[in-house]
DNA sequence: ATTGCTTCCTGAGCGC
DNA sequence: TGCGCTCAGGAAGCAA
């Protein structure tokens, strides 16, 4: 499931593969993978720069700007040339040079918009801080946690809040700051949001020097795997290293993993 | 305003 | 071998 971690392994990979890459066509596999939302619709042109906002992959080009998501199956895969494709192929990011981008996505989930500059902003524009960002401190998050009764784990998946988290890193940042997945947002002391902070940055960091996590379907953009499942302590884990068996729990209808032992 | 449930989708895994 | 069931979950939409 693609987290902040492989969509900026995935955003980095790209950079190499496209800028200055002219786009021919996009071509459209599947009803509702590809939507074009411009008023005027024309060439797309060449590719500017690659950049990550949350999940999303934003792809400036001379005219216009690609907004991919990857959801739970979204994959970009390059190929120089057009190939046999994948049974799950949902789209096709054709250039002039003769090379492709392949949108595969098993659930369907995902999608590209392609928008006019002027639009980006707006899609935008409801999500939290980034996590890498200067405004990501414990006093914004205790702001944000204020007075709130749902559980930390819920708050901290909001992408209103803070951008890029998902069900994998969560459980990771609370296992690592000791805090329990339950516990109500408000009800968190200064020094556990301040855990809470550093431990998302520092499990961040790490899991995007190992290319991401790979559980399932995620996927680098030269079809490559990450590394990073080799590294969580908690997440679709059994026992915790403490000796303690690792507990699961549905809160909102998402897993949490968590170690009653290590995490009160 | 906040919260939590439902929906979209399809392959994998499991019991029988 | 194959059927039916459950599960995985990001985020929008909606109801309370």
């Amino acid at each position: 499931m693609p987290e902040l971690p492989e969509v900026e392994t995935v955003v980095r990979e790209l950079r190499s593969q496209v800028i200055g890459k002219d786009i021919s066509q996009i071509v459209s596999l599947r009803d509702g993978t590809v939507n074009d939302r411009r008023e005027n619709v024309s060439e797309i042109g060449v590719v500017i720069s690659v950049r990550r906002r949350g999940k999303y992959i934003i792809i400036d080009t001379m005219n216009d700007v690609l907004l991919v998501h990857l959801r739970m199956t979204g994959k970009l895969i390059y190929a120089a040339e057009p190939g046999e494709r994948s049974r799950f192929c949902r789209a096709e990011i054709h250039f002039k040079d003769g090379s492709l981008l392949y949108f595969d996505d098993v659930r369907t989930f995902g999608g590209i918009d392609i928008l006019q500059k002027s639009e980006l902003d707006g899609a935008l524009s409801k999500l939290g801080v980034e996590p890498f960002s200067d405004e990501f401190t414990p006093s914004y998050l205790q702001k944000r946690m204020r007075n709130r009764i749902a559980p930390v784990k819920s708050i901290l998946l909001d992408q209103r809040e803070i951008a890029g988290l998902g069900n994998i890193y969560v459980c990771e940042i609370l296992h690592r700051a000791g805090i329990s997945p339950k516990r109500s947002g408000g009800k968190l002391s200064l020094e556990e949001i301040e855990k809470i902070v550093k431990e998302t940055r520092q499990v961040l960091s790490e899991a995007i020097d190992k290319n991401g996590t790979t559980i399932s379907d995620y996927r680098r953009v030269d079809n490559k795997q990450g590394e990073f499942q080799n590294f969580l302590r908690v997440y679709g884990k059994k026992r915790c290293h403490c000796g303690e068996e690792i507990a699961r729990i549905k809160q909102s209808g998402r897993s949490s993993y968590y170690c009653p032992s290590c995490q009160k």
